[in-house]
Order: C-alpha cells, then sequence, then structure tokens
DNA sequence: CCCTCAGCTATTGTATACATAACGTATTCA
DNA sequence: TGAATACGTTATGTATACAATAGCTGAGGG
C-alpha cells in the first residue's frame, strides 16, 4: 500500500495558498493588514515564487487586495458586501436552476439531490439539532447546491458560481454555524430545507421560473440568517471567516 | 512636459499580461494549444516571472486553462458557452440594475447615462450606419453598461460583472462589430437603445423589478445578435475574438 | 511489424540573487 | 520646536540558475 505522503505530492504553490488561506480565514491576519512576502515565506515554508503565485490567486479569489505600490493586504468587508454577495449568489444559483429545469435532467440525475434532501431531513428530526449534527447539515447543504450548480450543465455558469462562492460568508450555510445556539436557526433550517424541495420539483416539472424564483428566495432567506447572526455577536466566534468582516472587528 | 515613457512605467507583469492577451485575442494563439512559458518570455519581452503571473492572473480570468500535468493552454468555447456567458452577465446586470433602483440613484448620478443615450441616439440617426459609428457604438455602450454597473454601488456584484465581462464575447456589443453589414444589425442596435432608455426610466421611478427584468431582455436581445452573426460567419472574420470558439474553427 | 522500455530533451516548478523603489528615521535648518 | 530633506533600511519587482518531471524518440526484443 502507498504510504502517507500527501504533503509530499502537491506543489508548494498549492501548499502555499491553503496555509495563506487559513491564516486569512482563521483571523491571523487582520483586515487591512499588509502581508508581507517574507513573512509568508517563514510561515508557509514555500519560497518567494510560489508564495507569490499563491498571492496572486487569492488576490483573484477576492480575499487579497492589491496595493497600488505594491504588494497585497487583507481585504475587508462591510456588512452590504457580504449581504450583497449572497443575494449575487443566489442570483446566480437561481440561474443554474432554471438552466437545469430548462434544458431537462433525468430521474438518475436528480436521485444524488434527493439524497442529499433525504440526509438533511434525517438530521433536522432531531429538536434541537446537536452541534455534530449542525456540522453534518453544513456539509450536506453545501453538497446540495453543489449538485444543484451542476445540474446546469453550463460550465461558465458553474465557474461563477464557484467564484461567489470563494469568499467563506458568501458559500452556503456560512452563518448557520454561527448561529447553531440560537431558538430561531431551526426555524430557519426548515425554511431552507422546504425551499431544497421545491426546486426540485420545479425541475422535475421544468418549470424554469419558479426554480428560479426559489433560489432567489433561498438566498434572501440566508440574508435574514446572516442579519440574525450579525445581531447575536456572541455566536459569532464560532466562525473565523468573520475575521474579515471589518464592522465585526472594528 | 512630460517625455513619451509609458512604456517604462507599467510593470513587467501588466506588459507581459497586455501582450499576452493581445496574441490570444488577436488568434496567434489556437484554442487547446499549449502556451509556452519560453515562446512567451520570447514575444512579450519580459522574464519568466512577471509571465508567470501573467498567466496565472490569465487563468483567473477565464482565457487560459491549467493543464494538470504543468503549464497552461488557451482555453477553447463552445457556442453555449458564449451565450450562457451573456445570459449570465444580462443577469448580473439585471441585479446591477435592481440594486440601482432600488437603493436611490440622484438625478445628478444618473446624468453621464443620459448623455450616453443621446450620443447614441445620435449615432443611430444616420440609415445605414457606417463602420466609424458602428466602433464609436461599441464604445458608447460599453461606456453604458459600465456606468450602470457602477450606479448598483456593490463592490462585489461589480466585481463579479467585471469579470464576467472579461471573456470578450461575453462583454457589451462583443458580437455587434462582427454583423455591421448585416440589414437585422440596425434594426437590433435600434432595439437595444429602447432598452437603455427603459433602464434609466425604471431605475428613476424605483421600480428594481422592472430595471431588473429589462436588463435580463437586452441580454437575451444580445444572445439572438450572437446567433445571428454565426449564421453569417463571413463576417466573423471582423470579431478576432471569435479565434476562441471551438466550432468556429474546427 | 508492433510493442515496450530506456534514455534524452524540453519545459515547468522552485529557489535565490540582484535591482529598484518606497517608507521611515534622523538630522539640520528655519 | 517643527518641518523638510537626505540617507538608510526594508520590501517588492525582476531575472536567472538549478532541479525535477513529463513527454518523446529511438532502439531492442517479442
Amino acid at each position: 500500500m502507498a504510504e502517507r505522503e500527501v504533503d509530499r505530492s502537491v506543489s508548494q504553490t498549492v501548499k502555499a495558498q491553503l496555509a495563506l488561506r487559513d491564516q486569512l480565514l482563521s483571523g491571523s491576519l487582520r483586515p487591512g493588514e499588509r502581508i508581507s512576502e517574507l513573512q509568508a515565506v517563514e510561515t508557509t515554508g514555500a519560497s518567494r515564487t510560489p508564495v507569490r503565485m499563491a498571492l496572486v490567486r487569492l488576490e483573484e479569489e477576492g480575499l487579497l487586495e492589491a496595493i497600488p505600490s505594491g504588494g497585497f493586504m487583507v481585504k475587508a468587508f462591510s456588512e452590504r458586501d457580504i449581504s450583497d454577495s449572497i443575494e449575487l449568489r443566489g442570483t446566480l444559483e437561481g440561474l443554474a436552476a432554471r438552466f437545469a429545469a430548462e434544458r431537462g435532467v433525468s430521474a438518475r440525475e436528480l436521485e444524488p439531490l434527493k439524497e442529499c434532501l433525504a440526509a438533511i431531513d434525517e438530521l433536522l428530526r432531531q429538536v434541537p439539532i446537536s452541534v455534530d449534527a449542525f456540522s453534518s447539515y453544513v456539509t450536506l447543504n453545501a453538497r446540495f447546491h453543489a449538485l444543484l450548480t451542476e445540474l446546469s450543465r453550463s460550465p461558465p455558469l458553474i465557474r461563477q458560481i464557484d467564484r461567489a462562492s470563494a469568499l467563506p460568508f458568501a458559500s452556503p450555510s456560512g452563518f448557520v454555524m454561527a448561529q447553531s445556539a440560537l431558538p430561531e436557526a431551526q426555524q430557519i433550517l426548515i425554511i431552507g430545507q422546504e425551499h431544497h424541495r421545491v426546486v426540485i420539483d420545479a425541475i422535475e416539472n421544468r418549470e424554469g421560473a419558479r426554480a428560479e424564483a426559489i433560489m432567489r428566495e433561498h438566498a434572501r432567506l440566508a440574508v435574514r440568517n446572516l442579519r440574525l447572526a450579525l445581531r447575536n455577536r456572541t455566536h459569532l466566534d464560532l466562525l473565523p471567516a468573520l475575521a474579515l468582516i471589518k464592522s465585526a472587528t472594528d
């Protein structure tokens, strides 16, 4: 059997990118802070060339911002930036759902979606939901959204949705974890699951407009979810990505 | 007065990126073709490090595709990829128009849009339209779309629209030039101008849904525009960016 | 005659050295 | 005492040398 040498197999560039992203999302680097190449070289273990490649990629990803005089800084986001990002993603996923419905999807292709749905149903059965179950929910929900996106069969759209989800707070379930202790959370999850059910039904019946509308509504729910999380700051530390939010740090 | 040394002022990375993009869009590099760093170094005049940075950026931009075993190749697009990209951009611009309408825009902010509109009206007065006027139209139309995008006041959305427009065929008016000789072209321009008029009106009256709907319709017009262009291949050589289309080269 | 393996070449990935520009500090002059 | 300028230090931009890998070509065996 193959020995564990996963660490050897990845390129230095990828290693540096992952390491830097971790630092960004874990809050080791504060928003607005200038990110030093030399320092990044020390913390990632890679040399300057792959580190620079990683920095360029992270800038394109939206986590870093180029400084005119040279170098990069950690990007800072306002609350509105975040709610806009969520609505943006919802709009794109709405288009994906419409494409899926209009272009036709076989029963076999919908099967994985339905399995996801059933698994989430199972999780939501327990009241109140446990922390572990919450974690599973986040994974399953992300999977549901990814599968739905794939159904659009549109590489440009899939690509764009991936980029829109690169910002951690814009990705599906980004804020759910932040409020697992909140009483309203469970209700929000149940409504969200209902949306999932509707979009599958709409795609099955080739109702493009309905499929699109429900995904946009789904994103609006996520925005309400965000507002709720921001109003209960005590739970925010559960989601490290929040370190990037301007107003949460000032 | 300052001497002309614009060429000195830009960084090697930017220089390489622009040069490579030109090569890509002018068709010097065929879709699917592997792009050699060494060759890029020779043609751009920059050294390998800035060339590599430029390649990474162009990959993120969507013009290149990473090869798993290393290096990059020129990305190839299907006709559907392109029509999807146009519809995608229309959807995003629809959201921008809705944001502009819902969030309120002062009369002063709408002024540049109206100037654009009037300038285009002036151009469309001549029948049939001249090649020079067509060229002006493309510039003005791109400006109109850029101004509209700005009105959304949403940095994440603006950023996403910019990326969606990076693919040349997805950008506003991308195909207009390709069919300036076609009789249907003028009619399409006139309809498009009507859309521009309506979206301004909708934003002025804070009708978000109407503003969004008209921009999506506007994109659908662009898709019809594309189909028309593809059916009249004789005019396609007017738009070098078409070199990237798979079916146009096979 | 075809398939396979080995060696070579070419290209990419990585590291580092060098150049240049920007920022900070200290000193001097007003 | 404050401001401005000059110098030094530090960081980024650029270039190139070195290493590793993948693909190709040729030769040998089945």
